[in-house]
DNA sequence: ACCTGAACACCGTTCAAGT
DNA sequence: ACCTGAACACCGTTCAAGT
C-alpha cells in the first residue's frame, strides 16, 4: 500500500508519472530530483531503511522538510524512483553475443544482482514494497530474457525458470542483509553473534539432532564462507535444474 | 534493527526471552500473551502491517494502550513472537518415514511454506525483518533438514540446496503478495491491473522485443494460471537441480 | 500484578503564505 | 517556480500514578 493515509494511492508512480522530472538540473546549489534521489541514497546506506524520513532527508539537504514535496509526491513515490534508479547500477552483458555461453551470462546475471542487493541490503526491504517496474530495472529485467530464451527452455516456461533464479537471489540476499544488519545492531562480528545465537537454540528443550549436525559444520567455517559456498552451489543447482527440465 | 530508538536493541526477542509467557492465560476476560498475537494476527490479516499500530491493537482489544506493554517489551518483539507463532500453523510431514519419497515430502514442505506466505500477506515482509529462529520454526526448519539429507546430498552441501528450495519460495511469495496487496489498492482484478501495468511499460521508448513476447504469452492466461504453472515448473527445476548436483 | 493518563519525541502530509 | 512555517493526525515508548 502506497501511503496508509491516501483514501485510494496509486498503485505504482509509474501508472501516471511523467517521463520527465518536474524540473532539469541546472547546476546551480538548488533541489532536484537528482540530488533528492542521491541524498536518499546516501542516507538509506547509512542508516537503514528504517531511520529514514522525509524529515531527516530534508536535513540532510540543508532545507526545510516540505521542501522534497514540490519534486516528489510522497515519501513512497520517491522510494520507488529510488528503487529504480538503483537497478539502473546494475552491469548487464551483451545479450546479442550468441556466441557466449547463455550460462556464464545467467551467472553473471545473477551475481550482479546479488552484489546490488548485498550492497544496499535496503533494496531487498524496497522489493517488498514496491512493484520493480521502472524504466532502469526493466533493462535488467529484459536483459534476463534475453539470456534465459538462449538456453533452449521453451518460450511458455522461460518465466518460472527465471523465477527459479531470480526469486532465490532475493530470498537469499534479504536473510543475508538481516542477518548483517543484527549483528551491527548487537554490535558483534557475524561469527560471534551466530555462535550467541546457536548456543541459545542448544538450549531449547526440544532441540534436535538434525539441528546439530548442521550447526557443527555450520561452526567449523566462517559466516562468510558458508554464505559463498551455499550460495554458489544453490545457484548452481538451480542452473543445473534449468538445463534438467530442458532436457526432459 | 529493533526500535529505531534504543541505543543498543537487542538483536531479537530469542536471545533474552523467559520460556514462558509473563502471565498464563487464566480463562478470564483479562489481557493474555496468546490473547494479544491472535488479535494481531487478525488485524494483520484484515489491515495489513503498514497499518498495524500499537494503538490499533489496544484498541481491538479493548484496553488502553499502554496495558499491552505489560506483556510484551516492544512492538518488534511482539512482532517476532508473531512471526513464529504462525510458522508454528504449518503442517509438517512424517520425516521419520524412510520409505517415502524425500522429493514428495520436500514438495509437501515447500507448498506448506508457499501456503502460508500467500495467506498471510505480512508474513513475507516481517521475514524481511526479523530473525526466523523462534521455537516453532525451528520444528519446521528441523524437518527440511532430515528431508533433504535422505536426498543424498553430501551434508555440506545441505544448507546451499534448502537454500535454493526455501529462498525460491520466499522470494516468489513476495512477489506474489505485493502484486496482490497493489491490485486491492487499486481496486482492480489482478488481470485488469497486470493489462494497464502492461499498457504502461508498453509506451516506453525503450520498449523492447524480448519484453513483449513474454508480455504477450502471459497476457493468453490469467494472473493465477501464470502463477501456478511458474511456481511449479520452478519448484520442480530446483528439485531436479539438486538430483542433478548430487549425481554429479 | 496489572492497567491507565499524560507526556515526549518523533512521523507523513496539507495548506496557506511567502519570495 | 520554488520554498517555508504552522498545523493536523498520527506514531512508539517512558514514567509516575492508580487499583
Amino acid at each position: 500500500m502506497a501511503s496508509s493515509r491516501a483514501e485510494s494511492p496509486r498503485a505504482s508512480v509509474w501508472l501516471s508519472r511523467k517521463a520527465v522530472p518536474k524540473r532539469k538540473g541546472d547546476g546551480d546549489g538548488g533541489l532536484d530530483l537528482e540530488r533528492i534521489v542521491a541524498a536518499t541514497v546516501r542516507l538509506l546506506d547509512a542508516e537503514g531503511l528504517a531511520k529514514f524520513s522525509m524529515r531527516r532527508l530534508a536535513a540532510e539537504l540543508g532545507v526545510t522538510a516540505m521542501s522534497v514535496y514540490w519534486y516528489v509526491d510522497t515519501k513512497d513515490d520517491l522510494l520507488e524512483i529510488v528503487l529504480d534508479g538503483i537497478n539502473g547500477s546494475m552491469v548487464v552483458p551483451d545479450v546479442s553475443r550468441e556466441d557466449e555461453d547463455w550460462r556464464d551470462q545467467l551467472r553473471l546475471l545473477a551475481l550482479e544482482y546479488r552484489k546490488m542487493l548485498s550492497s544496499h541490503t535496503w533494496v531487498t526491504q524496497l522489493l517488498g514494497r514496491y512493484l520493480n517496474i521502472g524504466p532502469r530495472s526493466m533493462a535488467y529485467t529484459n536483459a534476463c530474457l534475453a539470456v534465459i530464451r538462449r538456453s533452449g527452455v521453451e518460450e511458455a516456461r522461460i518465466t518460472g525458470a527465471l523465477s527459479a533464479v531470480f526469486q532465490f537471489v532475493y530470498g537469499f540476499c534479504t536473510a543475508e542483509g538481516l542477518f548483517k544488519e543484527r549483528c551491527n545492531a548487537a554490535g558483534l562480528s557475524e561469527d560471534e553473534y551466530f555462535k550467541q545465537l546457536m548456543a541459545e537454540v542448544a538450549e531449547r528443550e526440544d532441540y534436535e539432532e538434525s539441528f546439530k549436525d548442521a550447526a557443527e559444520l555450520a561452526e567449523s567455517q566462517s559466516r562468510e564462507e558458508q554464505r559463498e559456498g551455499d550460495f554458489a552451489y544453490a545457484l548452481e543447482t538451480v542452473i543445473a535444474g534449468i538445463e534438467a527440465m530442458r532436457d526432459r
